[in-house]
DNA sequence: CATGAATGAGAATTCATTCAT
DNA sequence: GATGAATGAATTCTCATTCAT
């Protein structure tokens, strides 16, 4: 029998006795997410993470190697996440519904997780990204690769490169999202619409 | 005659004295920007800017209030310069030509300043920016807002929000240049033209 | 009937327990002395210990108050083992063979643990030694004051002190054992021989 | 014209302008091997010599790289001084004499500077010691080296390698210095010569 | 007895900035 | 203006020890 009891702040899996404690991590992660996007990589200091989080210094490292290992490790957790949403039920569609679907998916992912979109954004503009193995961040995102693949196969795209169809599905609804929480643009439904359209046209032959 | 005066906190220099000043400056700038692009804002310390500048740590105080002070004015800087190249020589065209060309001037901007537009990239997304005054930023782009304005009149453009065009314009060459300096995208010729292309065909009604 | 009682702080054993019990408090003291070695006091922790020792590090408070007590208890257990081999086999032999045997034994121990000589001179050497109280660990050497108080009876001895007879008997054998750790002197047969005849020059009347 | 004055704290160099203080190096110096003896390596916290130095934690660095880069510095600077006087006014004597000259300086070093002394002693049997490049402080002996040379030469030492010889010159005093800290032995007249006279009685042939 | 997780206290070191020249 | 030394405050990380099981 394999259940689990809240014993003292502590999760503790009765079946292989470990008590490693996962909301401990979990509560690391969302503590640096929100510390990063509001004092940035320089003035985040691992004590007022473990501050936030509700541990002790000593206990981040418990989880991990060090700074620099937490946040890679952080920034593909929150990559996966945000990956497994954009694409999730677009299958059966074709291909313009189902790019539709990937960036009605991808916008309420950035509404829903402003902060967890704002650390990657930072991430990715840092020199923490290609101290990284890329390939292991862009296997969440191979769904994308194989609906540009069948686009192209069934002949409905501009006769250019993946790499420049690319530049016009995601980027703009990313920049989009960045003036959204500046405050400087709404998510209106005609402005998604809008945005939907504008990116069809560019792709399409 | 040849002089200058500058009001920032920094005493007024004549033809020949200015030059030194400036050079000093100019050192911390490229510094600055080569190390923060190499090792982020939590691995840049002042003392290692000054030493690849060719100055003493206490110098760059005598040219910036803190550090703070010198990356905002650094961010700055740059951007302005940026603009400058963006929107220069796109007068007496027709909208789309504008257009084009503002795109070549970018991507030609980006491949002589790599250095610089991955100082931008990095700076723009992160909090930095927030404690910025946006404004000062975003007057160096007042031509784009323009030529979007005048395209609108001339109805050219398709009917949407100014904010769904100009994610249209800017983020794919951005995107594109990302890639571009990781070493996964070639500025050929037949892909520019396609980057113009997309765009246009994304905007045009 | 095989049995061990040990009041220090330790239960009682009966033949087929102490085995486990004593293999663990061997395995810390030889994962202790080894990296003590190797890193010296400052860079020994006790986790790293526990790891060589494969215990975990809770397991060396079962056997030890402290890490002090731990390091005491290992310097007294090793000196004991050590004064143990210096003496043996020395009956019965006249005050000269007799000392040539000691040193003889002394190399021989010297050559056979060399891990265990060299913590005890790190030790020895150490603030840790004022700490200790000495005569527990003199008493190992009880043999040696012996010979000497017998040696002067028979009026072979210089008529100096004690303590600088002493002086030329062992340091001399721990100051080439040591140029032999360091790979700089080898033992062999003659110079063993020279060492003995050296040290009874020395002290002889 | 070549001055200087003592200027708030601070011996300043008006010919070559640096202004760094040699007595802060040498307060580090003398605070680090007094915490050393004391307490250990384990025990002596830069804060504590800082403290004891009376300079910041931070001004250490200034000097010195790091802890260890300190600490061999330190060891090298005081091997070098111990060396300078242990060989101090033996030129022109003969061999005995000369012999006998440098155990009385050593002696003389050893009273007069026990941190010193001390500190020596737990350096070289500590594996700081393996780190070191040996040839450097070892340098500092090259007269001992010398003196055997000349008396095997001229033939009054025994037909034994220079490594034993060595054995019974010096680790003897070091063996009865130790003792004279610990308080258990005294640096009579009286057995300052048998020191010397048992030293002599095991090299010469 | 044995253990792995957790941690408070403290360790080495860094760094933005100032100070005296 | 320019500088190198100096430093207080902070930063990352370690480690002996304890706790709960």
């Amino acid at each position: 029998m394999n259940f689990r009891v809240d014993y003292n702040r502590m999760t503790v899996y009765y079946t292989n006795m470990r008590y490693k404690d996962n909301s401990k991590k979990e509560a690391i992660y969302q503590a640096t997410i929100l510390l990063l996007n509001k004092d940035g990589f320089s003035a985040t200091p691992m004590s007022k993470i473990a501050k936030h989080a509700g541990v002790s210094p000593s206990t981040i490292y418990v989880y991990f190697e060090n700074k620099d290992d937490m946040l890679k490790k952080l920034y593909l957790d929150t990559k996966q996440k945000m990956g497994a949403k954009m694409f999730a039920d677009t299958d059966g569609m074709d291909i313009k519904a189902s790019l539709a679907k990937v960036i009605r998916n991808y916008i309420d992912y950035i509404r829903e997780n402003k902060e967890a979109f704002l650390f990657l954004q930072q991430f990715t503009n840092s020199p923490y990204m290609s101290e990284l193995d890329d390939q292991e961040a862009n296997n969440y995102f191979t769904p994308m690769y194989q609906l540009v693949k069948r686009g192209r196969q069934e002949g409905v795209f501009k006769n250019v490169d993946d790499d420049v169809l690319f530049a016009y599905i995601e980027p703009p609804i990313t920049e989009a999202a960045k003036r959204y929480f500046r405050g400087e643009f709404e998510f209106t439904d005609v402005r998604i619409k809008s945005l939907i359209e504008l990116a069809w046209s560019a792709i399409k032959k």
